[in-house]
DNA sequence: TCTATAATGTAATTAAACTACATAAAATGC
DNA sequence: GCATTTTATGTAGTTTAATTACATTATAGA
């Protein structure tokens, strides 16, 4: 029972990202989640202070409700829901201002573009704690092949992912259009790891394919949207959402957290796998330079 | 408890940090305390995520010393430093660069690498007032193609940059070996920009071949090192270098830097080019967007 | 109308945060 | 140098928060 109205005042009521994300999500919900999510988002200074029984408390709903909401908002539990809303409040309005304007010259628009992709991976930073690194690790030290799946712009970030991983030494390929998702997936095998790049994760070709190789048995690892197809389909999830833009000027910065995430899984199995990996590492990284040194 | 509510308020303003703040108080702590604060200093990281328990742990202190801590930063508790600590992980000052170890365990591998993205471009923020966008620009507006070079890793920055330069509506190329390097410079026109990126700039082809387009009078935008050889061949330079890795678990961060450069040339572009380009962008994102909001 | 599924709540469990008190270590006065 | 106060820290217990397991109720489909 704290005094959260001077604050309500001070600290812009829309804007914030997760708000909404939640409002975008406000018709999947059930009818005590969206009470949950509704006072959320009318009560967002006073959501962060509070605790699962007063949230209970103030929509009159049970706490097992409360923790249900934040789950299908793709949390771990109550106490990641307050991390995100809290990192989400430290950016109401005087950060939200990186929407490039049709009036804005050169160089102001050149700063806001970086200032966003900074707040991208800012973000990403906050959401790195319910990530299933670990798991997604695993299952790649012992795959036969790990294929890499984007298609369009995602799919230029497949292909950097599998020029990152086959350093390590590990067979990798791509399936960057529909024809050739749908073919690999039909001969996919319960040791093999597909990682599927997809900001929206709603291409019907992209589910089926990975629904069959999941029925076969093979690994998804999805960066898309937790609330899409692709995600109900994957085995494990990484939340890259990206952020809904009204404005034809705005960056995709969403892309640079999934290079940073798939930067992070490579680093992650590089140090797993041990000395193997980091040999091929030095030795690919070598094969470059000693070509340029000797070549003035 | 008045002055807790007034404190309290503070959150969600993104106050002066508070990592620095514990700096300047770490001469007041007892011997005790000042583990907890330095640890918390080193780690905020995995500080932010950290339950009592697990700080006492770390710090071999007891719990009680932790929330003595806390009140003596001026905290009400554990709870209110760890609102706090979150919010101040959102100010993009406080990430310290620290390179990967082989025995990093996955989570603060996965941590250090995000973290040392956010520092790539926190970094390219100081350097953009040097950086010649409006000329690349002007050069730009009246091209009659752009073609975007790179080789290796950075053959995906060229074609992630490519794939978003034509959809402003202005035709696009790449070139992503030497010999269609050679080939493209060959046949340069000085109406045509070439945009190249590397990150040395020293592969002998690729510099060949842009002299060879430059004496042609093509424009040559280099995303490069400075001191390189492409560097001097070059019209316009951004300044790209890589940080000096000795390690090999240090990840690419710079390609991000120079997505990011490239987004911010795009929309810098499609600024100057007015409506026309607006309508391309806002056609293209349709085209997408209508496609698989139609197929459930 | 009956069954199956989803939605929600109740009660118990676990873990987190905090308090009160005890003890040990410094600092101070005589 | 010893007793006394002050400060620092830990132990054990209390309270509150978060979560799980299970029971109940509502809802949709056959």
């Amino acid at each position: 029972m704290q005094e959260n109205n001077k604050r309500k005042s001070k600290v812009g009521q829309g804007g914030n990202s997760l708000v909404k994300r939640i409002e975008r999500q406000l018709g999947q919900l059930s009818r005590s989640e969206k009470r949950v999510a509704q006072w959320i988002i009318e009560n967002v200074a006073s959501a962060v202070d509070a605790s699962i029984s007063e949230v209970a408390e103030a929509t009159q709903v049970s706490q097992p409700t409360v923790i249900r909401f934040c789950r299908s908002m793709g949390m771990t539990g109550f106490r990641d829901l307050r991390t995100h809303l809290i990192a989400a409040m430290q950016r109401p309005d005087n950060y939200l201002h990186n929407d490039v304007a049709i009036n804005d010259d050169t160089d102001d628009a050149v700063v806001k573009v970086v200032e966003s992709s900074i707040r991208a991976l800012v973000d990403l930073r906050t959401l790195l704690s319910g990530m299933p690194f670990q798991a997604a690790i695993d299952k790649m030290v012992n795959a036969r092949q790990l294929i890499f799946v984007g298609l369009g712009a995602s799919g230029y970030v497949a292909r950097d992912a599998c020029h990152k991983f086959f350093r390590l030494g590990i067979p990798c390929g791509t399936a960057l259009d529909s024809q050739t998702i749908l073919q690999q997936s039909a001969i996919a095998r319960s040791d093999e790891v597909y990682v599927v790049i997809s900001h929206m994760g709603e291409w019907a070709e992209m589910v089926d394919g990975m629904r069959c190789a999941r029925d076969r048995g093979a690994t998804i690892i999805a960066l898309t949207d937790p609330v899409s197809s692709l995600a109900k389909v994957a085995t494990w999830v990484f939340d890259c959402h990206p952020p809904e833009d009204t404005n034809v000027f705005t960056p995709m910065s969403s892309r640079l957290a999934q290079l940073t995430l798939l930067d992070g899984l490579q680093i992650g199995l590089a140090l797993e796998l041990g000395e193997q990996a980091e040999e091929n590492l030095k030795l690919t990284k070598q094969a470059l330079f000693s070509k340029w040194s000797q070549d003035p």
